[in-house]
RNA sequence: GCGAGCGUAGCCAAGAGGCCUAAGGCGCCUGUCUGUGGCACAGGAGAUCACGGGUUCGAAUCCCGUCGCUCGCCCCA
């Protein structure tokens, strides 16, 4: 038998509310603060994810989905949502747009790795991108943004990491002096941490081996090397902040694997943190589309994986609403009366209700208790009875109670209501 | 990519070499109730015991491999 390929998951129609519900939730915030949806393509000329989130990166030396299509186009399936953003952008000469242009999605994103809790192959992802606005403002704006989202879902004992890991001029600078710290203590390092110290020596600062964790607590913090535009930009992303009343950590460690982020980059996690825990992430990248080919133009933005919301929400025990069943029924006993059962059931629907045609062919016991089953609020029973005089048998199943009523006077209530 | 645990019907599971043509519960279907749900009782359907190979007179049970899931690392949402 088929099996769904290694770390992906068919979203079930009982498991649908929490995605129904994150979606609404999300779409009402996004909207609220003037962004606008966009929906890019699943795949992408590979360049553009080498170019944005970088060679060295561990998305793109080991994770993307590349292949090479019939045509010889060498795609990939999007392995993070911010690049295919900023392709747009640049496609459809949004610089032409009042800036800066807000914009959210909801996409599939692709990443081949190890799966285990909170980490598939195949995961969803809300996000947001600002685009064309350099202030700190707009961090502010988009942080909140992420706060309130986790609050409005219901999501209330989570922390707000934030930092900043200074821009193209600064970051070099302190890079060297990272390395030279590192290098000075290299004895003492783990494995993994003397590849990182030439690979990706940010990441030094998030080892989880304890003796490196110890190094990492007194070395260089990014901070402390800012150019002054980024210390001035720093310090008033924390005043804005705030002036919100989020309430926000200072982590020195927090950095984030992908190249394109400058200055501001922050998570949020729950307070029982386990291993995958951030349940948003993301930051500033002022570089990102003068390096697709742009002019030079700000942006900043985060993710936040909708499989871990569902998780988090399960887990606080937050109450999902559940997807309204239809509210009609139509019973039916007998072969005639499954005409009848049928074209009422259609009416139903084009009076703007919700129907479902039950199968006669169980005995009305067996009818009943599916209404029940489902949580069909009313049933309607057609029998050759009721037929013969145009009429129809309302049960309300939470009272139990039932009354006849003239076919076309039921209509024509239902009618009335609809409108 | 590395380390550990697990895999018995749709779901939860008993089972530890022969008494397994695999217990029980949930759910599903039917009946008790000739046209009326929730409760109860009775019955029924549903499993090549993840897959493949091996050991043995005999394997769900022991061994090996594969696949999948879970947990940790790495990395990230």
């Amino acid at each position: 038998m088929y099996q769904a390929p290694r770390g992906t998951a068919d979203l079930l129609p009982e498991e649908q509310k929490y995605r129904r519900y994150i979606e609404s939730k999300a779409v009402a915030l996004a909207r609220s603060y003037g962004y606008g949806r966009i929906d890019s393509p699943v795949f992408e000329d590979a360049g553009l994810f080498v170019r944005s989130v970088g060679e060295g990166t561990d998305i793109v030396e080991k994770e993307m989905y590349t292949f090479e299509d019939r045509g010889g186009d060498l795609v990939t399936l999007r392995p993070e949502g911010t690049a295919p953003v900023c392709r747009a952008y640049l496609e459809h000469g949004m610089h032409n747009l009042p800036q800066p242009v807000r914009m959210y999605y909801f996409c599939p994103v692709f990443r081949y790795e190890r799966p285990q809790a909170g980490r598939f192959r195949q995961h969803h992802q809300f996000g947001v991108e600002v685009l064309g606005d350099a202030n700190p403002a707009v961090d502010a704006e988009v942080i909140e943004l992420a706060w309130r989202l986790m609050h409005s879902l219901g999501l209330t004992d989570i922390e707000l990491f934030i930092n900043s890991i200074g821009d193209g001029e600064s970051r070099p600078q302190y890079i060297e002096e990272l390395k030279s710290y590192y290098t000075q203590r290299l004895a003492a390092l783990c494995q993994d941490c003397r590849s990182r110290l030439e690979r990706n020596p940010l990441r030094l600062l998030d080892c989880k081996v304890e003796n490196c964790r110890g190094i990492g607590e007194t070395a260089p913090r990014s901070v402390d090397h800012l150019d002054p535009e980024s210390l001035d930009h720093w310090e008033k992303l924390q005043s804005y902040l705030s002036a919100m009343d989020i309430p926000y950590q200072v982590d020195h460690r927090l950095v984030r694997g992908l190249d394109y982020y400058s200055r501001t980059v922050f998570e949020i996690q729950p307070l029982d943190a386990g291993a995958q825990s951030t349940i948003c992430g993301g930051g500033r990248y002022d570089g990102l589309i003068e390096q697709l080919g742009g002019r030079p133009t700000p942006g900043i933005g985060f993710g936040s994986g909708l499989e871990r919301l569902t998780l988090n929400l399960k887990r606080s025990g937050v109450e999902v609403p559940d997807e309204p069943s239809p509210s009609y029924l139509v019973a039916n006993v007998g072969d005639d009366a499954r005409l009848h059962a049928l074209e009422l059931a259609s009416r139903i629907r084009r009076a703007g209700a919700g129907a479902i045609l039950s199968s006669g062919s169980r005995a009305l016991r067996g009818q009943m208790r599916q209404a029940n089953a489902l949580g069909i609020p009313y049933v309607l029973i057609l029998g050759d009875d009721e037929i013969s005089r145009g009429e129809v048998v309302i049960r309300d199943m939470a009272t139990s109670t039932q009354e006849t009523a003239s076919l076309t006077d039921f209509l024509r209530s239902l009618e009335s209501n609809g409108q």
